[in-house]
DNA sequence: CGATTCTTTGAGTTAGGTCAACGGGGGTGG
DNA sequence: CCACCCCCGTTGACCTAACTCAAAGAATCG
């Protein structure tokens, strides 16, 4: 936990928070790394894009997400960010959070493990879209972002969960085409496990979602668990 | 760069090396989570495997590789890590990290800069499976190895590089059986691009393999260059 | 209310997987 | 030193999961 102190140096140091519209863009692949930046409020992707336009999308930031961190030394962003909904975000510099780092051993300690767990989620998800079928790997998916959204696992049968996804989208994610990710819904929401619609995920049977998508047994706490 | 103060303070808080013959495993996947570990020499590959058998490698470690680090509050390893090389590893027991980090920001911005550098290289893995053909995959992965074990990018053409890759593991990499491995390193070795052969990888045609396997630009130096 | 983007479905195609068989290399034990 | 064995690599034939292309309907947003 951080310090009254460590908070109030945060609030000295960061900037002020912008709102991005849906659609734009944090920060573009290529671009020079700037700020890091705080995720208040919306959602956003981090995706990868290629020369010939296919782009794999790498993570889904919730609120409270820090990102747009690059290896020291390294001048420009590798993936780029978008807004998938109206977002709140705000800049920190980099020499701020350096600074910060270095005075509150709490803070650093907590960007450190807010990087390796996203290291660990980008992991999971590399082992989903290489070894998964195409059915697993859309239930997999689906069922990581209601668990993170609700903060819950196994995630509430029944309840509308809101999430800013298209098939499109679930596709870059999953390293399908938007048809195929059409036809994977299909075969869900017919089998009576999980329905999407209108941006709406509703899970009707968690257990047979969970025994699809085979998360590995003790890295659900980085879906539902804050950071200690 | 670390002072010799701190170099001291890391030589006694570490354990002594321990050697471990080519196939065994430094940890399992679902064991406590330990010390962290640093490879002193050899190969080591960090896989994540399906209750069916199927398994992904996310990475392969080179000497100097700093390995076995869990988000904070994970009690277990969420993926395995193999020798495939005869190799030396050395222990630093967590807590000891703990302190190390706190009491030497140089140490500790190594530290950040290697999760950091680990999560990008995980992120382009990701891209290239959900993405890219299997050629490209293969030809990724090779080109991925040469540069980083020779520290330099472009390959030299005509280099034998000793690297410990069977057609099982190159497939475990990238979402491809073995057979099909085979087939694409044919056809990379029929169009004098690149041979695989006897765990050892010649570059024939650098231009035609970087074209192939198309790293995105700028991220090259995670491949050849050495920490801060 | 028009335009655009998203979703769905179908039909045909293909990249990669599966299965099977054989050959080679390297390590091990006699 | 040799013989065996096991794993690895290679190739071919066939199969299937996922892609492509096309077209029509449904949401969403100015």
């Amino acid at each position: 936990m951080r310090s009254p102190e460590a908070l109030l140096a945060l609030e000295t140091a960061r900037r002020r928070p912008i709102a991005l519209p849906a659609g734009t863009a944090v920060y573009r692949q290529g671009e020079p790394v700037q700020d890091a930046l705080n995720l208040i409020s919306g959602w956003v992707m981090l995706a990868q894009t290629l020369p010939d336009g296919r782009r794999q999308i790498l993570r889904f930031l919730l609120p409270g997400a820090l990102f747009g961190l690059m290896p020291t030394g390294q001048a420009t962003h590798s993936h780029s960010a978008e807004a998938l909904t109206p977002a709140l975000v705000c800049p920190l510099p980099l020499e701020a959070l350096h600074r910060l780092r270095h005075a509150w051993p709490g803070f650093d300690d907590r960007i450190l493990w807010t990087i390796e767990r996203d290291a660990a989620l980008i992991a999971e998800r590399l082992t989903t879209v290489g070894q998964r079928d195409a059915l697993a790997r859309v239930a997999h998916l689906l069922l990581e972002l209601v668990a993170r959204a609700q903060r819950r696992f196994p995630p509430e049968p029944g309840r509308a969960v809101p999430v800013p996804l298209t098939n499109r989208l679930i596709g870059d994610a999953t390293g399908l085409t938007p048809e195929h990710v059409s036809r994977m819904l299909r075969t869900l929401r017919e089998q009576g496990i999980v329905t999407l619609l209108h941006r709406r995920v509703v899970v009707q049977d968690a257990a047979r979602l969970v025994a699809l998508a085979d998360p590995p047994k003790g890295l659900l706490g980085l879906w539902s668990d804050p950071a200690p």
